[in-house]
DNA sequence: GCATAAGCGAGACGGTACGTCCCGTCTTACA
DNA sequence: TGTAAGACGGGACGTACCGTCTCGCTTATGC
């Protein structure tokens, strides 16, 4: 939800606005032309905003793409069943934008140890802890289940460029199962 | 395992020893430096080989790490078990230039259907057929337990970097479920 | 005229025809692309000639060039007067095909003596040695009198792209001033 | 003189000292290697500079080289007489550079009408200009006579690879009979 | 009639340059 | 200090064309 935002002492303040229009210039493009597809230029000039001022406040690009793919998950919905979480993700991976940001994301942090680290916390984290802190459950086994889930279905789309209901399905039984039934 | 060997008449033969060459130059320069670190020209200067004649062969990167990713696999174990494809699925992932080229060719499918036809020919599809005929299996639940395995290691690996036994293991369970227990 | 027809003892005799057809299809495609512009794939293509004949006879596409502009030329006319063979050589230089390998071949000619010295024996000196032959005049003062016809129209054009008659009228004046008037 | 200099409002201004740099890298290269022989990527590591410098500031090579023989041969020198321009440009032609440059010029011109417009206004213009100013001379005769030096004497460059002080008095001759012999 | 010699079609190959693209950094003027 | 604007370095991309090469096949001559 932030850039970072901790900016205490003197000079300019940070224009309000600039953070939400550049993570909503982010996914609107990157839902259109795929991540590699989207240039920082380009976000910059649908926001309305110099690049320079993009760099000031992500590291990059795949920085920036992780914080507009955290504003875009929001928090998994509360609920008394453990299967809705693991079903709002698997609804959340067949969004465009969603999907596009997860592939895109994938392929940087093969390259890059703190775009791993920031995926994990910001992406994978907030799932987890809202599964352990709901329903008791062990921490591994949840990551393993967002794994599964977000995996499996990236996977599944890098094959066919498409996901059926009965694919996802199948994949949040795996998931559920895998966290429940052991 | 080939570019496109079907060269049958007229004109100067392609030269032997060429196709190989290459794709183990992709290979080891993926393995070393990632997929997107690796250069075109690079490739071909390692393999002793213009760029044009990469580019005369194979239609682009992304296809020539396909060619080389089917060749590095090769075909799934005979046995009498199901389990062994599928371990043996898990450890080829684990192998680092396994990882690095589904990784970057992940990446590109997003963008690209003929990549995306080409990794389901020559990838996925090898590896059920084998189980259809060995096992008599269903299709579309060994191409689930593919994308399952596959995605959801590389997911983790994009996640944390790593992969552990326990990890793998406990994927590997989760696919024979899939395809054994229904 | 001549690819370099000597060709006594044994072997395959060359196809008749081929000279021709590809000398057309050189002044062809250059008179319709410009020298730069026409490839030497696509001038054996529109001969029905595979590129390995055409550099059997030609050492290179400025030689082809200059074979082409040479059969193109042909000889100057035989007249009584001076002028006549002054004014037909910038009538040829208005002539699209001649003028663009004319253009060519002088940035070649920069590059490549052996350009320059067949510019000089095929193009020039047939020219120079009429007009010495015919009316006993000096061969330098000649050989000049051809360079400011064609230097200066050529560079005419290559300010403006055209050539009208008051402009050729007046170097063919000057050129034949040069000749006779001194 | 410049490149386009016209920079008015905001941004990093561009870094003194590069257009020179530049156009003086190229100025020698040609003059060492010929226009053909020069690459860009040369041009630009010699100024030390990267090659998307030169590109952002020059639409192609021909309008770097234009540039560059703009300022290369700066003006006509004031004189009383009538001759000495028109020696001058002569002598300019003679410089190896100047002379490179133009060949080249000539070449691409036949391709390009830009190139062509560009020529006319940056080289031919101002020498024209200075003769009717000065001298109060047609400007269709001057750039006649203009046509005819820097033509005949550059396809004579074309023709032999080298250029006498007999020719280029000949021809100078030649020149200033046509503008002032009318 | 069969070896020898060259021509030819087809297309692979090495090499070199091109002009474009995008990232992330920088340098100004102004707010 | 933030911001707009845009220059800059660096590096890869995929394309184009040249002139050479290597095959298999054809067509002549000379023994």
């Amino acid at each position: 939800m932030s850039d970072n935002s901790a900016r205490p002492r003197g000079g300019r303040p940070r224009r309000a606005g600039v953070g939400a229009a550049v993570r909503q210039a982010a996914e609107e493009l990157i839902a259109e032309r795929g991540y590699a597809g989207t240039t920082l230029d380009l976000i910059a000039q649908r926001a309305g905003v110099a690049k320079t001022t993009v760099y000031r406040r992500w590291r990059s690009k795949s920085h920036l793409a992780i914080d507009t793919l955290a504003d875009l998950l929001g928090d998994p919905p509360a609920g008394i069943d453990l299967l809705s979480p693991i079903t709002w993700l698997a609804a959340q991976v067949r969004e465009p934008s969603v999907r596009r940001l997860l592939v895109g994301l994938v392929g940087e942090a093969g390259q890059d140890e703190s775009v791993r680290a920031e995926l994990r916390a910001r992406i994978r984290e907030p799932f987890t802890r809202h599964l352990v802190d709901e329903f008791g459950l062990s921490a591994p086994d949840v990551d393993l289940a967002f794994d599964v889930v977000v995996g499996a279905l990236l996977h599944r789309l890098a094959m066919t460029g498409e996901l059926t209901d009965t694919d996802a399905l199948a994949v949040t039984d795996l998931a559920t199962r895998l966290v429940f039934g052991r």
